[in-house]
DNA sequence: TAGGCCATCTGGTCCT
DNA sequence: AGGACCAGATGGCCTA
């Protein structure tokens, strides 16, 4: 079995029409659309007509809600409690699986990458010899792919983690066997959180409780009477916001573990979902290139790769940098 | 302090 | 009919 006879064309290129985001450039809504091949709605909501946010949030209600507070007061004294308490990134996938623990390092990593010393490693990953830069590191190669001459991200069982040599195996590894794959078991900084579904859940049912209660309460001030759902009830719009809210925690989490399975300079780094997909792309398309070598002693397809990976890398610099200037 | 990023709420639209 | 999806609005947090 080659790369050939898989279903999905790994040996696939951009086509001519089609661009990758450029380092420097610019992405705006419409490109994202056109990487995530967001489907073109039909009918679009009407944008001239901005509409009024509701007095009947949950924010308002409930500051114990994430993210919430007082709207008339600014920041609840809730809120403030809670910021080192609950991560900003949901810390488990949608599939319950725990994630090692993500600490927010805005700051701390970027002016590590910013600086020449080489930022903290992780034990998991490794460096790019050649094109990639010092400190460059790529996520944790876990099984190789049987028939596939080149491994396949997988997710790694708690603690585990793998080191693979990229060039290294595109020169004299995956094709043949014998890239270099060590094992390296990582018992630090894997730690359990709370933070999953069902925390969510609980935010959902302490909310409405909440708010019912503070509904209750706020009736005597006369806001009891107040309608603005649409043909909903106010139940039911508690729920489609608890419903949209897991909705968004698993998309953060699909994003939390791109973040993990594209190439940064460090484990921890901090990247915005616009940078994980743009290095994301970058990196799909340097391993497209590396699935198309048949002979590495052609040397254009070699410089290919080559510019791929500098592609790549380019892009890593650039969401970093683009990342300190906020 | 401005701007970027993100979570949340909300309502419109689509889909099952 | 109800849930999923989407995008606008809003406010909080963080960084330069």
């Amino acid at each position: 079995m080659s790369v050939k006879d898989l279903p999905v064309d790994y040996r696939r290129s951009p086509s001519p029409g089609q661009s990758f985001p450029s380092p420097t450039g610019i992405v705006s809504k419409k490109h994202l659309c056109h990487l995530t091949e967001t489907p073109i709605r039909k009918n679009k909501r009407k944008r001239s007509e901005p509409k009024k946010r509701s007095d009947f949030s949950i924010k308002r209600f409930c500051p114990e809600s994430p993210g919430s507070a007082c709207s008339e007061s600014g920041r609840s004294e809730d809120t403030d409690i809670n910021v080192d308490e609950s991560p900003r990134v949901p810390s488990v996938c949608s599939n319950n699986v725990l994630l090692p623990e993500h600490t927010d390092t805005r700051g701390d990593n970027h002016s590590d990458s910013n600086s020449n010393s080489s930022p903290p490693a992780h034990p998991g990953l490794v460096m790019f010899p050649g094109h990639f830069p010092p400190g460059f590191m790529i996520p944790n190669f876990h099984y190789k792919h049987p028939g596939l001459p080149f491994p396949i991200p997988q997710p790694l069982p708690p603690g585990q983690l793998q080191r693979v040599d990229l060039l290294q195996s595109a020169t004299s590894g995956y094709r043949g066997g014998g890239g270099t794959i060590s094992t390296t078991n990582s018992n630090n900084n894997v730690k359990q959180t709370s933070m999953n579904n069902s925390s969510n859940k609980d935010t959902k049912s302490v909310s409405v409780e909440n708010e019912s209660d503070d509904f209750n309460e706020s009736s005597r001030g006369g806001r009891k009477n107040r309608k603005n759902y649409k043909n909903m009830t106010r139940e039911r719009r508690i729920e489609a916001n608890a419903r949209e809210r897991t909705r968004v925690h698993t998309i953060s989490a699909a994003f939390e573990s791109l973040r993990r399975a594209v190439p940064s300079y460090s484990y921890n780094q901090k990247l915005s979902k616009l940078a994980i997909l743009r290095i994301a792309s970058s990196y799909i398309m340097a391993l497209g290139r590396l699935a198309e070598i048949d002979n590495l002693d052609n040397s254009d397809e070699r410089s290919s790769f080559a510019n791929c990976v500098d592609l790549c890398t380019r892009t890593i610099q650039t969401e970093g940098r683009a990342r300190r200037r906020h």
